[in-house]
DNA sequence: ACTAAATAGTGATGTAGATCACGTAATCCC
DNA sequence: GGGATTACGTGATCTACATCACTATTTAGT
């Protein structure tokens, strides 16, 4: 399937577009290839847009003044990223993006979202939909966090995505939990 | 100043509705006067729509198993308050959401958020600035309940929503702030 | 292929915050 | 206005998890 092909699918999900009106606003996506390791947002520098994942696996992460990281989301195929914080505040970055695995990504700026978004009524309709949904899960992790412990997170999480296990080495699965690794190792 | 003063002054800041559209759009909204203590939503019960705080303070909150209670947000006058999980998924309700003091609130369900959304662009632009909003913060609250103890979290509450330190009773802090009462009490 | 780095496991010890158990002041309410 | 409920503070103890230190294994780079 060609990254046209999963975009498209994608968007009908929550949205109709027309042929036309698709290709339209495919032409505003910038293909790009990352390899294992590279950064896509690097922390004080300016956001220009967001991701769409087409291949592999990033991760948005917090170093804090200790060193420590701590992920903010992992984002696999179909899935969207950025430092929306920067993007919503038009701010420099405060977070990271970089790439778990080898990645293809598509890149849409800001600006290009706005107004597709304006040119294109179902085009706003999939952009809330699909922010609607990263609301819902972000308000059902922090439940999470405040109500369960380190074990029943990790559950939790593998029930979720249990892809993520073979993935993702377990050191960044705790910077996700909010553990440090040595006690999510002494879980099993 | 008007509950429909406060919606159309509230929309205006983010969307640019022409006085018949707002008007329209108004007619969907049911205003509604809670007291003190009141049950907005009841956990297992269908929920109905999302609430737009006119006056007063409301707190959306879980209790586990183990009757504590966590709160994943407080609502303010301007601020919009439901479900949004059992919204988004169409179940029932799995939080609570109630009246910290006596509050009026414009009712919208979602069948008519929807059908405001398809009919005016910007009523669909609205709600998507909205919801970015939310998630937003829901991102920074998460990596502040990561990164920080209990007290930078109690002092950053502080700084972003002084009112709260009046309005709400304190163990009602400790448990949007994921602490016990005692721990919060023993900060000072 | 050989070295360096990344990943992972585990013991010993430290600590933030939970929990339990009180006492007291303030508010609600019939 | 008097009894009950709610809010708040504080000591004593407990515990989940962090931190530090070290070893073993796997993976990646030249």
């Amino acid at each position: 399937m060609t990254a046209k092909e999963v975009l498209k699918d994608h968007i009908a999900k929550m949205a109709s577009l027309t042929e036309e009106e698709f290709n339209y606003c495919y032409e505003h996506f910038k293909p790009l290839s990352f390899k294992k390791g590279q950064v896509v947002i690097r922390e004080g520098d300016k956001v220009d847009g967001e991701y769409f994942v087409i291949s592999g696996c990033l991760k948005a992460f917090y170093i804090n003044d200790d060193v420590k990281m701590h992920i903010l989301q992992f984002a696999m195929p179909t899935w969207w990223t950025s430092d929306y914080q920067a993007l919503y505040t038009q701010t420099k970055a405060s977070i990271n993006v970089d790439c778990i695995t080898d990645a293809e990504l598509l890149c849409l700026t800001s600006a290009d979202r706005e107004k597709l978004c304006s040119e294109i009524h179902q085009v706003e309709h999939f952009f809330r939909w699909r922010t609607n949904k990263g609301y819902v899960a972000a308000q059902r992790r922090l439940l999470s966090l405040m109500n369960n412990d380190a074990k029943t997170r990790y559950e939790e999480l593998m029930r979720l995505y249990p892809q993520l296990h073979d993935l993702v080495p377990k050191h960044l699965i705790a910077a996700y939990l909010g553990v440090s690794r040595e006690t999510l190792s002494r879980l099993y």
